[in-house]
DNA sequence: CATCATTCAATTGTCGACAATTGCCATGAA
DNA sequence: TTCATGGCAATTGTCGACAATTGAATGATG
């Protein structure tokens, strides 16, 4: 009911080429198509029983939200995120949410923040019974900073990041397999941006949001160097 | 030799889709193109000569790059900013340029540098013989800012910016005829930006250009609110 | 054996025609 | 006059076929 996976599938399903393309972002996010491999016209055009012509539109779309990668008279790749592509996805995110918080602080309506608490006590139950390891690492995470974004009430803000970055973020999580791993620390970060989004507070929001994403992108970046010593000493 | 939009121009024209859409992408922001006219596929295809297969691509990406609306069944518009989606613009700007600022601090190469230096002092002839009248309101000002954004490195970053949001602001200036009048002060502030970035500073560089950012929406809506007053006096 | 030119199959780019949907306009009824 | 209804022209969506370009396999040559 919530989830705004389930939102997302609604929109405009009325041609073709709008069909094709959702679901190709969504075999993309969810790796059924690996990163790096080539796509082709006519075997996708196959595959999915329409011609080309719709077809490359929906490629057209997907190249624009980075999500393939094109070169003329060559083909086009699932693409497939470096760690520095990846680090600079969250200086992106960090610029954009942080600013997201602080218009919603001075925007975000009563039953939006309502909506946006509903959404932490659901993750708090869950972190309960899984003992706060399933927490912050799939959709729920999502929903939270999706629906933050949704109250700065900028619609500029909120295709560029629901339309276009959260998509990278989970290809990301698909690519990279990435069990994020500080559970208990982005849930408390979690409450208090709401709590500051709460008391009108836009500059606490934003920094909150801030260093949020922050620590978030610390992570990945340590985790990275981590595995990146690990095999090194296993290549020893 | 300098001026990012000789530079743009350049790239991939090996497609006759990728010619048009640079034709109409510049038609568009040049103003050839009224604001909220309709784009028809088949006067357009005459119009350029080529058939409606590659223009649907070319207007698949301008769709893509919020210059023109698209409605299925229906037809394209070219797009038509109003004010509100002109301060949600500046908004973003804010939050991204103020980002690039902090990393063009951090990054930004010793020629880099330099060349923003020439840049300022470019400007800053063309404000003597001016009178300080012709400065901040054309290329020259996104001149400025293309720089610092491509001196962050951050090519997620340069991409949103350069070629997406840039041609926005460009398409709001011819629309709204903005003279922007704050010449000396922003002047001034690209200075003190430009000197931070020298020194390494990144939060201050990233505090001056968010300022900066906001100074230039703030002139905006001002000007705005006194047009309205105008015609409100106007109607009496 | 390595290197380079040539050929060729496959893929992408482009086109024109047909089908489906829309908005408009005329016609007619309340 | 106003509103509903039906048909019509125009535009968009879709398709299959043809042309152009690419990358690789093949074979020739030093």
């Amino acid at each position: 009911m919530n989830s705004f996976v389930s939102e997302q599938v609604a929109p405009e399903v009325r041609t073709l080429a709008e069909r094709v393309f959702h679901e190709l972002q969504d075999a993309i996010v969810r790796g059924k198509l690996a990163p790096g491999s080539k796509i082709t016209e006519p075997g996708l055009s196959k595959a999915y029983g329409i011609s080309r012509g719709p077809l490359r539109e929906a490629m057209r779309r997907l190249e624009a939200h980075r999500l393939i990668e094109r070169v003329p008279h060559v083909g086009a790749r699932v693409v497939k995120l470096s760690m520095k592509e990846l680090l600079e996805l969250f200086d992106v995110r960090e610029a954009l949410e942080s600013m997201a918080a602080r218009l919603a602080a001075e925007h975000m309506t009563a039953e939006e923040i309502a909506g946006l608490r509903e959404v932490l006590s659901v993750h708090e139950r869950q972190a309960d019974l899984r003992k706060g390891e399933a927490y912050y690492q799939r959709e729920g995470d999502l929903d939270f900073h999706y629906r933050i974004v949704q109250g700065s009430h900028n619609r500029m803000l909120m295709t560029m990041l629901c339309d276009d970055l959260y998509y990278l973020v989970r290809l990301y999580r698909t690519q990279f397999s990435a069990s994020g791993t500080r559970p208990h620390r982005a849930f408390v970060e979690h409450h208090r941006i709401v709590d500051a989004i709460e008391a009108g507070d836009a500059e606490l929001a934003e920094l909150l949001m801030r260093r949020h994403v922050s620590a978030s992108r610390a992570n990945v970046a340590d985790r990275y160097a981590t595995i990146l010593q690990q095999q090194a000493e296993a290549a020893t």
